[in-house]
RNA sequence: GGUCCGGUAGUUCAGUUGGUUAGAAUGCCAGCCUGUCACGCUGGAGGUCGAGGGUUCGAGCCCCUUCCGGAUCGCCA
């Protein structure tokens, strides 16, 4: 037998009883019933399959072993006596006759069990991620994802979109995120940024004449982290169309979607296509959120009408929400809590009250609203048993938001969770009031088509209209309360752009120098285009039911953007310094 | 950068009002065990209670400072 091995661990079966045969693998387990008896777990990619040693000097051999040591073994395979229905080869045995050491473990004692390391600590997982990744049920997120793009880029492909990769060394450029740098040695003083995403790059594929492209792109952002929110780098399936509008791309991401969820998802896919579009301002007004999560039944309602004359100070002539939740259980101190949580989430205070089984309001704010019941009751249900939470004032919309999300978790029969659901939020505005600087500002990026065109914002210019009351051809897809991804038809048209700018007080030279390369290219001819860009860690987060991103990333960086495997960032020699012309300063604090 | 939670054996954690020698599980080591499969049984080793300072007769526990980790907000397609 010249190869390493005839067999992995996942392939023996009842059928394979008497052959020789040759099996690689680490040493899992090593289980000593009595003196000259040992069954050795031996696991590989694959999975594992028990061999069992009788002879002494073999068995001798394997107790000096530490586990988690590779070995070679060669021997004959048998049925056991005692099967194990737990495990797909648990029906057989593999007697081993020849051993062989390959990779020695150093230590007799792990970071942690490697079957167990989901619990461990993460700073330790991060460190030993090779030992962590060992473990086959954090392995399995990785083997998703890799199905998951395997399958984007088909289904992608198929749709007739080429997969074109561009530069990772490139211009800095001010799309809302801080830039990471890379020094140029050879032009002191100037730096590359590696790309926040490929957008101008696309663009600029589409005015070249690549009707359809697409990319699983690495990204790069210099901000904090989050659950759902790697540090430093993430991918996502970057897409756009030519001669496209925002029915082609909801078109093919309807198509391309649903059917790897539904192959890969850990739950069923509830939307069918067309997805539910709903109105950004909508979704705050309905859902206090741009990224509702439609698993969940729960509304909110605007009843700031009822509290115009109300002694109560906190609800006297304010912006007044109130989520109704019909049939709830939750004892007094049950809502408490969860209305603590919101409140802390949300940076607001919440009220509640509820309707007792005669269907009298009783508890919370209860007192104040006494003698208005027809009028709450044209709102919201006051059914026997509702739990009524309400916000109030400025952070109304975003507190009944983030009650929608943890109440409708938190009472039963509010929100099926086994099931996904999408849908597309639209109609974004344009413009928006610059908290700092008081001012009209891009509400998002400046790339998006402001629907209505340029003579929209030539009304705009004329006072005719309200510039914020523009909206960006723009639309993110949310699935399960995740903002996935986020898209738009595009401004491909240099006058527009210019005028769009002019809205903002700026004008051509700045489009001209933040954007040469896209507006340049635009002056020459360009298609019409859309496109929009999913997020592939956090599609496979929801796909693996994981709550955490770095569960879907091999090598995850820590919170602080730390990889403390590799240890970066680190420092480099005074050479490396002094040949990229820069000096390190100590912070002055 | 703000707020909240945490840091005790290799690992995961418990530790009462501040009171004798800081515990459990698991892992590790040794012995026993011929059908285990989270093998079992017996025994053993293993601790700067994150660090520094303070209060106290006495601190894992209370106070201050600091470091580290996590959640969250700010930030961020």
């Amino acid at each position: 037998m010249m190869q390493m091995r005839t067999h992995n661990c996942n392939e023996l079966r009842m059928e394979d009883c008497g052959k020789r045969v040759k099996l690689v693998g680490w040493m899992e387990n090593v289980r000593e019933v009595g003196a000259n008896l040992a069954f050795v777990v031996l696991r590989d990619f694959y999975g594992t399959t028990q061999l069992v040693v009788e002879d002494e000097e073999l068995l001798r051999r394997i107790a000096a072993e530490n586990k988690e040591t590779t070995i070679s073994v060669e021997g004959t395979v048998r049925e056991r006596s005692n099967k194990n229905p737990k495990l797909p080869t648990g029906d057989i045995e593999v007697v081993p006759d020849m051993l062989e050491i390959l990779g020695r473990c150093r230590y007799n004692s792990l970071p942690f069990e490697i079957n167990r390391s989901r619990e461990a600590d993460e700073t330790q997982r991060l460190k030993y991620r090779y030992l962590d990744l060992r473990n086959p049920d954090v392995k399995k997120n990785i083997i998703l994802r890799c199905n998951v793009v395997s399958a984007l880029r088909s289904a992608m492909t198929e749709h007739g979109f080429m997969e074109i990769t561009t530069p990772i060394l490139t211009a800095s450029s001010p799309e809302g995120a801080r830039d990471y740098l890379v020094p140029a040695r050879k032009h002191p003083g100037q730096f590359y940024a590696l790309p926040q995403a490929p957008q101008q790059f696309k663009q600029l594929l589409m005015a070249s004449g690549f009707d359809r492209y697409f990319q699983i792109a690495p990204c790069f952002r210099d901000e904090d982290a989050r659950g759902d929110r790697s540090p430093g780098e993430f991918y996502q399936l970057d897409m756009e169309m030519s001669f496209a509008g925002k029915e082609d791309v909801f078109a093919i991401l309807e198509d391309v979607l649903p059917p790897i969820f539904a192959k890969y998802g850990k739950y069923s896919v509830a939307s069918k296509a067309p997805f539910r579009r709903i109105k950004y301002l909508d979704a705050l007004a309905t859902y206090g959120s741009d990224k509702p999560d439609l698993r969940i039944d729960l509304t909110c309602k605007d009843i700031s009408d009822l509290f115009t004359d109300c002694e109560m100070e906190a609800l006297h002539q304010k912006t007044v929400k109130a989520i109704d939740i019909t049939n709830c259980t939750l004892t007094r101190k049950q809502i408490e809590k969860v209305l603590t949580d919101c409140e802390v989430q949300a940076g607001a205070k919440g009220y509640w009250f509820k309707t007792d089984a005669d269907g009298h309001l009783a508890g919370g704010i209860a007192k104040f609203l006494a003698g208005k019941e027809e009028e709450l009751a044209k709102h919201i249900s006051l059914a026997p048993n509702t739990l009524v939470v309400v916000s109030a004032g400025d952070l109304a919309v975003k507190l009944a938001g983030v009650m929608i999300k943890f109440f409708g978790a938190a009472c039963e029969g509010h929100m099926d969770k086994e099931r996904y659901e999408f849908c597309w939020i639209v109609d974004f505005p344009m413009y928006e009031i610059g908290e700092e600087s008081g001012e009209l500002e891009f509400c998002h990026n400046p790339f998006s088509m402001p629907i209505g065109g340029l003579e929209v914002l030539k009304k705009a210019e004329r006072g005719e209209i309200d510039p914020l009351s523009i909206i960006a051809d723009q639309y993110d897809l949310v699935c399960n309360g995740v903002e996935l991804s986020s898209g738009a038809v595009r401004n491909h048209d240099p006058e527009i752009m210019i005028k769009a700018f002019e809205m903002v007080r700026l004008g051509e030279e700045d489009v001209k120098s933040k954007f040469p390369a896209m507006y340049n290219a635009f002056c020459y001819g360009a298609p019409p285009h859309a496109g929009i860009a999913p997020g592939v860690d956090r599609m496979v987060m929801l796909l693996a039911g994981e709550d955490s991103i770095r569960e879907v990333i091999t090598f995850p960086m820590n919170k602080n953007a730390q990889d403390v495997m590799m240890g970066a960032p680190s420092q480099v020699l005074d050479k490396q310094l002094e040949e990229l012309h820069i000096r390190v300063v100590e912070d002055k604090e």
